[in-house]
DNA sequence: TAGATTGTTAATCGATTAACAATC
DNA sequence: TAGATTGTTAATCGATTAACAATC
């Protein structure tokens, strides 16, 4: 049941899926198609379709829509959740207009700032409200998850808290060391998902590194390097 | 030479080596420690890092500041490398404050846009320059690399002209089909790193979805998921 | 020396690929 | 029917783990 390596696989199919159905107007693609695209062989395509429990048709490829359905079905972004932003700052607010949030099921219910200057301001649509009135706001409103663009400083604590209110669930983006502030143990049931912008830096200057490298294994330059 | 399964972990080792250096103050740390840290097993960080080329002592562990010497060596994120912010927006000035970009080699250099507000502005001691300067300012300043946060229906188009300009190196915050802009082939000396936060949000999803179901092969429920 | 922990070999496990009969 | 492409099995490859002698 809870094949966890196929699974982090299927938000690259999904970006894939959805590229060949809105760029590439197409409703069918064949896993040779699909391959080339992602950068990956057919065989496996076919595999982990097969075992998404997904089939396609002979002769013909995969239907997009479908697969679309059954990756949507697995991951559950069609399961609404009510959640908030905590940080109305520039990444607050870059984040809080983010396509994506919507697009996985997140319905974004209010933002939350420590800066009386930020506080009542209107950001698309929502009031950036203080963060004082955090537990009242999350009891009424059945805050599944939070979204925390606050100082790097700050986001061990303000798990702790809201945590502490009933939130479970929670994106950041800066490196948390859990045990710092849970010194009794990590609740078994607490949900980081940590976004390493920092690691896709370092993962650059690599690529830099590597660019027109001579490859003794391959005897050439290396050159589009996939990582 | 080329082994980039191992590389594509090291940003990872990276960090929870800084973090035994910085909040637990050790200067060596053994395989079984920081394997208990990354929830990994203590015989995959030897073999990694005997891979890496890097030798521990006998009953005492590893010296955390040779690994990371090695880890940045790899990466080459000391090496300098001047970078141009373009789109100084919320995501802009979010990302021009950040760190990890000084972390990893890169000297950013100046912030563009379009937007005749932004420009001349000063965020965080950078000057915002006209983006039709971009041309003369890559080639005056050996730019190596440019972090795109600029909406993402210009992203493809941005990364056309720059590299047309001389400039390789791309982070990027919006899935980006290079198919469509580079429609003679996609030169191999360009590189992008993409940043997939909508990944990350969907994971989230899966994880809240996960959480506290009946795992019915370990015959428990599902708590602290690592996918 | 006794204790701790590495470094490495061999065994295991799992994921990817190759191949091809099945079938639309 | 011929052509295309799946679905699946078996083979291969590679990564992880187990085990333990080496050694500080």
């Amino acid at each position: 049941m809870f094949d966890n390596k196929l699974t982090r696989k299927l938000p690259r199919y999904y970006r894939y899926l959805k590229e060949q159905l809105e760029y590439y107007e197409t409703e069918f693609v064949s896993s040779e198609i699909l391959a080339k695209l992602m950068g990956v062989s057919p065989s496996q395509i076919r595999q982990d379709f097969s075992r998404l429990g997904y089939s396609g048709f002979h002769g013909k490829g995969y239907d997009i829509r479908e697969i679309l359905k059954k990756v949507t079905n697995l991951l559950e972004t069609d399961v609404k959740k009510n959640c908030i932003l905590v940080g109305a700052g520039n990444l607050g607010q870059s984040m809080c207009k983010y396509e994506a949030i919507g697009e996985s099921g997140f319905i974004l219910k209010a933002l939350f700032d420590v800066n009386p200057k930020i506080i009542g301001l209107v950001i698309n649509g929502y009031e950036v409200l203080d963060v004082d009135h955090l537990e009242g706001y999350i009891k009424d409103n059945d805050i599944k998850a939070a979204f925390l663009c606050t100082p790097k400083n700050v986001d061990a604590a303000l798990i702790k808290t809201l945590y502490g209110h009933g939130v479970k669930a929670f994106l950041v983006f800066s490196p948390i060391i859990l045990e710092e502030i849970f010194k009794d143990g990590i609740p078994g049931d607490l949900i980081i998902e940590n976004v390493h912008i920092d690691d896709n830096i370092k993962l650059l200057s690599y690529k830099i590194k590597l660019n027109g490298q001579y490859d003794s294994i391959n005897n050439k330059n290396v050159i589009n390097i996939t990582l």
